[in-house]
DNA sequence: CCCTGAACCTGACCGC
DNA sequence: TGCGGTCAGGTTCAGG
């Protein structure tokens, strides 16, 4: 489900709330996600949480004796409730505070993670070859131009690719090169400088405008508050195959790349 | 190192 | 109403 934004967007709503809070209880209920859970009632029970932090998509939520690091998958959610909330059937994991509030994890496909390290998560072995962060200073023109001199695979796949830049799912790799005026089949050694200014101008644009508007909800999307986010009706291409293009009005088209349908305006993005 | 395709799992939706 | 097929926002891994 999340990208990058949806990520921020989810941790910026749970930072005040659980940020110092003390975690009286963890309730798991389910085995296994993508990897085995590990024993998180073991490591957290009367633990303090500390300070929240992303990177890539995972969310890091650190306390005194390790870090537990987070990954929402494609249908994951964090969402803070009260011990109310009747359960749902893909609800596999809470953490329960001392004020009684509970963040609860759900996630009905189950490609999400929850993993536990006492050393520097960002040493840990699904983060340490990860790619710089698009909104970071190290996201440049030149770094992108090294690491795609000679490559042939496509503009698309290749900006989604973590160990190049993180952050770039489906949806916003498609806004980015539409915006950028790149074909998505355009070989990845092939952009010019030029283009990839444009690239990098529109992929921080989508990406800081996603994250104003608290995230984009294709399906399921939801915050912390369980509120969807309002990017949706800001995208100009992802879902909107055969719809008019937002720029020249001819019908948006759409293709398989690397199994990800690929929407695009073969007008406004063509293959040199 | 580069590239492609399959795999993990469930739910929603569409057409018959 | 039921059934089969298709699609879905991510990431890792095997194999050529």
């Amino acid at each position: 489900m999340p990208e990058l934004p949806e990520v921020e967007t989810t941790m910026n709503g749970l930072k005040p709330h659980i940020e110092g809070a003390l975690i009286q209880n963890v309730v798991v209920r389910c085995a296994q996600l993508r990897s085995p859970i590990p024993p998180l009632q073991h490591y957290l029970n009367q633990q303090h949480v500390g300070t929240l932090f992303r990177r890539a998509k995972y969310l890091l939520m650190p306390v005194n004796t390790g870090t537990v690091i987070i990954h929402l998958g494609m249908s994951g959610s964090l969402r803070l409730v009260n011990k109310t909330m009747p359960l749902q059937r893909h609800d596999h994991i809470d953490i329960v505070f001392s004020d009684e509030k509970i963040m609860r994890y759900s996630d009905a496909r189950r490609f999400g993670a929850w993993l536990w390290t006492e050393h520097d998560p960002l040493t840990h072995a699904l983060l340490k070859s990860l790619g710089p962060e698009p909104l970071s200073a190290d996201f440049t023109v030149d770094f992108l131009m090294q690491r795609a001199k000679g490559r042939r695979v496509a503009i698309k796949p290749f900006i989604m690719d973590s160990k190049v830049v993180v952050g770039i799912g489906n949806i916003y790799a498609a806004e980015a090169l539409f915006l950028a005026g790149i074909h998505p089949l355009t070989p990845a050694g092939k952009v010019t400088r030029g283009q990839f200014q444009a690239l990098v101008d529109s992929i921080q644009h989508v990406l800081t405008s996603a994250i104003k508007q608290g995230g984009t909800t294709v399906k399921d999307f939801v915050n912390s508050e369980g509120k969807p986010g309002y990017f949706t009706q800001q995208l100009a291409v992802y879902g909107r195959k055969g719809l008019p293009c937002i720029n020249c009005q001819l019908p948006l088209q759409s293709f398989k790349l690397g199994q990800r349908s690929t929407v695009y305006c073969g007008h406004c993005q063509v293959l040199f």
